[in-house]
DNA sequence: TGATTCCTTTAAGTTTCTATCGACAAATTC
DNA sequence: GAATTTGTCGATAGAAACTTAAAGGAATCA
């Protein structure tokens, strides 16, 4: 039986140890002590620790893009307002289920690192592309109130991204466990909430491709 | 004429430092250069590197929880929807004031080490408790909602942190300027509408633009 | 069987980092 | 003015880091 792949456990590994500790804080003798493989195994398959680095980041981004356009595939006939429902639901388990990753993606993002933003930028251009035209639509259909995309953009992803990145602030100071059923559906109601209150027009009512002068009285 | 101590300068070189490169990624040598002096110096005022770690994260929170107990103190005749604003405003412009600073606190949290969380842990329950205390007034005096007071916290938390955490994203992705009057001012709205909409009951509305459908004729 | 490719290991090269020591200068105190 | 404290500097020991070269082994294929 094939046990798991030397690259494999470099990944997990890697993962794990850069969630807790940060890419500057791991080494690559951690890694191969916690994944159980030679110090030269890295090199063999990333050259370095900074193509282990790509890899991971690519990895975490060609995931959640895929996500992205997954979604938009699959809602084409629902209003703008569900769609971002559906979006932000899917991003947000995206984001749970591979939490470890997530987690240190967004942090090296806070970083002034050259060679990081290189491998980001074209992946976060697509992200926005498809959020601005998200929020541009709902606009047009008068379903959205007339928002400062980019000020929206912002705010959505500070929200989507705020639970993964600081799960100990949830634990340690909320006393809320991140990550289970519970705590997943009552996030994404809030989110929700969001959406219904600071994103459309109506809390009540919204219609399909009616302006909603027509709904007011 | 007295030149900035040396004290002076290993803590703002470390500061713009670890803002950018973080804590790991930067070493005793990189600071001593950055700030023109001896290595030994850093040794010599803070002990070593965790010391000068130490220091600056209570340098941060200090005066952060110092901006809290201010406002709550001179806003007291206020309601607390008023309240809740006034301190938002403040912790706002308290962020961009010290940015670089606060970039590097926020990220060196999400990271699962000891020391940090130590050093904060008596910081952060502060906060947190004059948080709850102002969002369980404003429900209890039925400005509010009846909110689900951490989710809130995290909502409230994230939104601040944001534009502080990710000013990259802001100039690269969505080309705005963070850090400058006009963007403060429109985040400050940005948040001022979420108040009113998100936090407490809906009847007085305030648009940050008109709805659509007045601009519509 | 022999050759090839893929994977892993050994071993060392080279750089980089932290922390500390002892000497020296300047300022302050007595 | 002497003594003491405070601040600074250069050098370095000792540890830890990343990377690479070269060889060993296993599996596959001709």
């Amino acid at each position: 039986m094939s046990q798991p792949n030397s690259k494999e456990k470099v990944i997990s590994a890697s993962i794990g140890l850069f969630n807790t500790k940060g890419f500057n804080g791991t080494s690559v003798r951690d890694i191969a002590n916690k994944a159980n493989v030679n110090i030269a195994i890295v090199s063999y398959y990333f050259k370095n620790k900074k193509g282990l680095l790509e890899y991971l980041i690519s990895l975490y981004f060609d995931q959640y893009i895929h996500v992205i356009e997954k979604v938009l595939m699959e809602t084409d006939l629902l209003t703008t307002k569900e769609k971002l429902k559906v979006l932000t639901k899917a991003l947000l388990k995206y984001q749970v289920d591979h939490r470890q990753l997530a987690r240190f993606v967004y942090r090296e993002m806070t970083l002034d690192n050259v060679l990081i933003r290189e491998v980001m930028a074209t992946y976060l251009a697509k992200e926005k592309y498809y959020f601005k035209q998200l929020f541009e639509d709902g606009i047009r259909s008068k379903e959205f109130r007339k928002l400062e995309i980019p000020s929206v953009i912002a705010q959505f992803k500070g929200m989507l991204s705020m639970p993964v990145l600081q799960p100990q602030y949830f634990t340690e100071v909320l006393h809320i466990i991140p990550y289970d059923e519970y705590f997943f559906k009552q996030y994404m109601k809030e989110m929700e909430n969001w959406i219904e209150l600071s994103i459309c027009h109506s809390p009540t009512v919204t219609f399909i491709n009616k302006p909603s002068y027509v709904v007011g009285d």
